[in-house]
DNA sequence: CCTACCGATCGGTAGG
DNA sequence: CCTACCGATCGGTAGG
């Protein structure tokens, strides 16, 4: 009954749950090893969830939606393709940074997803990969990168080294978000090769 | 008894398996699944194999020995870092290509593993990491790569990209696989920018 | 948030 | 490769 409390409670269950599928994988976690993270019976997590998806749904369609948020923001920017390819590695960094864990899952675990919710994700998911490509296919059109690269694959690599970050990427270490995201474009842009 | 037919039909149940761990993930993966999918009994897998985890190992040491022994060769050639780290690309896009389906239990599925043999398997891959990194640190001495790149960084936006590919990438498509480890070695190494 | 419990399903074995 | 079966564990509910 108290709202507060209630949606507080919610969010730790939501929180360990996110560790525990981080770690174990969704489907090898069972809501036992959650109850026993949070002190609590099996049964007693029936009252703050509806289900065990319900906590995969939750932490999936929370963190694309952040990332569409800062795309968004990116977007609007009146800057050359570079730039804002930077900018929007920068802000996928900065949303990953946030929540390491719930990143993992959201990149791991989403195809646990049942209909019509994995299909919804999955939507989402390539509309936000299509923007970037976009802003690369921008760049090409621009003159401002090479005619003949492949688009596909430039986004893909992309999309993917942003998609391991959670699993080596610690924020303790000695490099920051912005400064990862900054080395990442300025990499892809303009590769290893001394010029 | 017979030897040849016992290999075969084990072979096929890997394989199988192979691709019901890609599409359910191996938790989420029954052996009623399997034996379904094979047209026999749950019982009768057993009679092929010692346990579930049995083929999972299978497959995540047999992709590994072949990722290393691609890796050899490279190194045993005399050429350029950049040529190097080319040739180690397109090795790995190889080994892949030969199985996607084996490269993506690979790649996801290694983490439910039991010890000893997760952390035999981790030490192989960390190894196989460090190798590339090597690549890209001699060319950075030797001048070739620009002095002030992350090689943690580079080494593992690679190998995230190499470990994504079987999610999206289709031999049946227009691109080969020698083509796609030379435009991904060709993107790292010169960057998408317009020189 | 707990006790008590449910039906379903799990990996695997015995014995043929 | 099958029938028959085991103990363990699963997500979740009833009722307080």
């Amino acid at each position: 009954m108290n709202g507060v409390a209630n949606l507080s409670r919610k969010e730790q269950v939501i929180r360990s749950a996110a560790e525990l599928f981080k770690e174990k994988g969704y489907a090898a976690s069972s809501m036992r090893d959650l109850a026993q993270k949070l002190g609590i019976e099996a049964a007693s997590l029936y009252s703050h969830i509806k289900s065990k998806e319900e906590i995969l749904q939750t932490l999936c369609f929370d963190m694309a939606a952040e990332f569409r948020d800062s795309l968004d923001k990116v977007e609007k920017q009146n800057v050359s393709a570079s730039e804002k390819l930077s900018m929007g590695i920068i802000g996928h960094v900065n949303v990953m940074a946030r929540d390491l864990t719930a990143s993992a899952v959201f990149m791991n675990e989403h195809r646990h997803l049942s209909n019509p919710h994995l299909r919804d994700f999955l939507l989402l998911r390539i509309n936000y990969i299509n923007r970037f490509k976009a802003i690369i296919e921008q760049g090409v059109a621009s003159g401002e990168f090479k005619r003949n690269i492949d688009t596909k694959l430039a986004v893909m690599t992309l999309f993917s080294s942003l998609n391991w970050m959670p699993m080596w990427y610690s924020p303790e270490g000695s490099i920051e978000p912005k400064e990862l995201g900054q080395q990442l474009a300025n990499m892809l842009v303009n590769g290893l090769k001394q010029n």
